[in-house]
DNA sequence: AAGTGTCGCAACCGCACCACC
DNA sequence: TGGTGGTGCGGTTGCGACACT
């Protein structure tokens, strides 16, 4: 597959767009709309190529754009979704309304990644680093080792979904082996398991059938849920109240909440401050449900709705194109 | 004031996928 | 079934603005 041919044409021009070229693409697109890409510089009298026109409608000239910093919900959003997805910047982007996947990912790049790597975070994994791991992150930031797909570190990373079929095939309230290989295998990234996942969720946010699940199958068992307590590969766990702190919005609540986490044994500061700001634990606020708080049920239903929204693109996806 | 380094953003490049012929 | 064109995506680069020496 070589290059595309409208960009082997010559004459054409590349590089930042004027405000005239703007002008007109803007005219032609609001007035006739996207028919073909391929077509739309020559109908516009533009010297670019159809994918720079694309482009540049994507990502400057579209009206429906929120221009401007990130608010901390956006950064909360990027980064739990970062945690889910990797850098699967366009359906991140899908999960956020008038924002581009190219600008969530300068912002991840430049912005995001620096702070969770001050708070120990390591943000390909989004496990906690050792401050010998931090010192060496830091120093290394623009170099290539951060560039890293995350695919290696989302394989052991501590985000798991699961279902109460997973829990069903247990033995004596021990997982199986088969169990436990589908355990493991079934996490998030897997899109089948998204769906099935899915099958369960309430577009609308929270879901009632989760926690009747939860409680069926989960609460009989106080070992496992003493697992979900201490081990981190269990359950629901996010960094995202991380951008909080950093806007000096944590509230008494958040901590008081927060800091009754499982993970309270450690020394290290940059544990103990991703222990008192950065979890949320599922089974805890679904245990606790009638208890959520605003700010905590917006974050169940942020985790809970990519899947739903995925399936929306999916469909989107294998449906036919324009 | 001039040179150098750093950062953030816009845009490009290459690849993959899909539809159509 | 293979070739071709169109589109979308993620990684990378280039450049301007700003900070620092």
């Amino acid at each position: 597959m070589g290059r595309h041919s409208c960009c082997v044409k010559q004459k054409l021009r590349k590089g930042l767009w004027s405000p005239e070229e703007d002008e007109k693409l803007s005219n032609y697109i609001t007035k006739f709309g996207v028919g073909s890409w391929s077509s739309v510089p020559k109908l516009a009298g533009l010297q670019r190529c159809g994918k720079s026109c694309r482009l540049r409608w994507i990502n400057y000239l579209r009206p429906d754009l929120k221009r401007g910093m990130f608010s901390p919900d956006e950064e909360d959003r990027i980064i739990s979704l970062h945690q889910v997805l990797g850098n699967r910047w366009a359906q991140i982007a899908a999960q956020l309304p008038g924002r581009t996947d190219n600008e969530i990912k300068n912002f991840w790049n430049s912005s995001l990644k620096k702070k969770l790597i001050k708070q120990g975070i390591d943000p390909n994994t989004h496990k906690l680093l050792s401050e010998d791991q931090v010192k060496d992150e830091e120093n290394c930031t623009n170099k290539t080792s951060m560039l890293q797909i995350p695919s290696a570190g989302l394989m052991d990373q501590p985000f798991h979904l699961t279902n109460s079929r997973s829990f069903n095939s247990e033995v004596n309230g021990q997982l199986t082996e088969a169990s436990k290989d589908e355990f493991v295998s079934k996490q998030v990234f897997d899109l089948l398991y998204i769906h099935e996942f899915q099958a369960n969720v309430n577009p609308n946010g929270y879901n009632s059938e989760i926690l009747a699940q939860y409680q069926q199958n989960m609460r009989p068992n106080d070992h496992r849920q003493s697992e979900f307590n201490r081990n981190p590969n269990y359950g629901f766990c996010s960094e995202t109240s991380i951008t909080k702190l950093e806007h000096g919005q944590i509230t008494e609540t958040d901590f008081a909440s927060s800091s009754t986490s499982r993970m309270s044994s450690s020394n290290s500061s940059n544990v103990r401050r991703y222990q008192n700001t950065a979890e949320i634990q599922m089974p805890r606020m679904l245990e606790n449900s009638e208890d959520l708080t605003w700010e905590v049920e917006n974050k169940i239903e942020s985790l809970f709705q990519y899947p739903y929204i995925s399936i929306k693109n999916e469909e989107l996806k294998s449906s036919p194109r324009q």
